[in-house]
DNA sequence: ACGCGATAAATCGTACATTGTTTGTGCAAA
DNA sequence: TTTGCACAAACAATGTACGATTTATCGCGT
């Protein structure tokens, strides 16, 4: 599963995933307000769970804080969006450079099994698409030595999936996609480390550049 | 048994900043347990501001909790520090590019304002050293537009600061920070922004080469 | 020395009190 | 009629206290 250094997931369905989830896919809108006995009664708990899944929220950024004024819900929007992806792009081909050294012929073959249900399913299912695309890169960076790294890119993965699931992938990116893939399992194959780090550069880059044209497409037509 | 009771009672600072405080520092021992009634007595609070406060620290990652049993403190070793530079070296060239490409007449004048002040003190008072060093490089992340990636490199450098407040500088550590503030001031005068990228980079990853080394002679004194 | 059960301790959830903020109303003045 | 303002009531955040449930500890008998 994913990378979790603070025991979140060992909790199942805790009101701070739950609370998360509604923020990240959008049923709980930019800056609304989070208002501590509401969230109770609508969880069917007492305020104190919820007090400190806020804290959590708090501390992950995704809420803020004013004292003796409460929670509100940290916008998820384009600057967010972009912000994130450009740390991806700086991160991940360090990430992806030390895989291609350290890459047993398991991890290949995981690989390409993984890329064989991608191009099986080819878009069809797209929330089957985004785990099966997740689980790839997650084959290349959870060993990764540098666990901060990892587990900071695990945490934009899971922003960014949920903000994508929203649109669908235009026919040039879904090629883009899966050239980039099968590209990469070639360097890797052939341990071109660098070559790989550039390849994902883009394929970040080029990902981030998808979504965020999509949730400029939106606005516009929600403005127009 | 760690907390000084004296900073621990003292007004204005959250029960946050206390703990956070007492982790960073090393008043907290590595994977000690944070038992909330304990840290309750000792600040003159009842629970649940504590608990909070732990929430808050798990979900900025200075704290890991494991279910009915409480919340641990997160070691901040070797590995932890190693993590935070390398993001660092791969971050804060970006960070630094894209300022050269925007300083105003007054960043630099600032800069080198700072940069007279570190050379004044010239590593006399260690811990003034830190806050201009630190004020160096605020200078030129502070208006980034990505606000994301400005403030994860400073909450890294609040901790690395309080790791290397531990620690004195070599003189060849010395000898090369000015050296390369004075360099990466004349590249940013000439707008040579890769320069100045290439130039963060060796300098981020100097500096964490010294922290480590540092922590690591630190360490075989006390096993041996 | 090794389970094993009783006891202590700590976490987690609930209920309540206090304090600060927001909102709505009445009233006077423009 | 509208505007500005004081003031009070409702509301919500923050802090305290306590009971329930889970986990840790320790003494005891084999």
């Amino acid at each position: 599963m994913g990378i979790d250094p603070i025991g979140a997931s060992s909790e199942g369905a805790s009101l701070y995933e739950l609370i998360r989830e509604d923020i990240i896919e959008g049923r709980l809108a930019a800056n609304e307000r989070l208002v501590v006995t509401d969230l109770a009664r609508r969880h069917g708990t007492s305020t104190n769970p919820v007090r400190e899944a806020l804290q959590l929220l708090r501390g992950e950024g995704f809420v803020t804080f004013v004292a003796n004024r409460g929670a509100r819900v940290r916008p998820i929007d384009q600057d967010f969006v972009r912000d994130i992806y450009e740390i991806g792009v700086l991160i991940e081909p360090a990430l992806t450079r030390w895989f291609v050294n350290m890459a047993t012929s398991e991890d290949i073959a995981e690989l390409e099994r993984i890329q064989g249900l991608i191009e099986e399913n080819n878009f069809a299912d797209t929330l089957r698409h985004s785990e099966l695309d997740t689980a790839f890169h997650t084959v290349m960076y959870q060993r990764h030595y540098n666990r901060h790294a990892a587990e900071l890119w695990w945490k934009h993965r899971e922003v960014l999936r949920a903000v994508s699931r929203r649109f669908n992938f235009t026919l040039a990116r879904r090629a883009a996609i899966l050239r980039e893939h099968r590209e990469l399992i070639a360097h890797i194959k052939a341990g071109n480390a660098d070559e790989a780090g550039e390849l994902i550069s883009r394929h970040v880059e080029g990902s981030g550049r998808h979504v965020l044209e999509q949730m400029r497409a939106r606005n516009a037509a929600r403005a127009g």
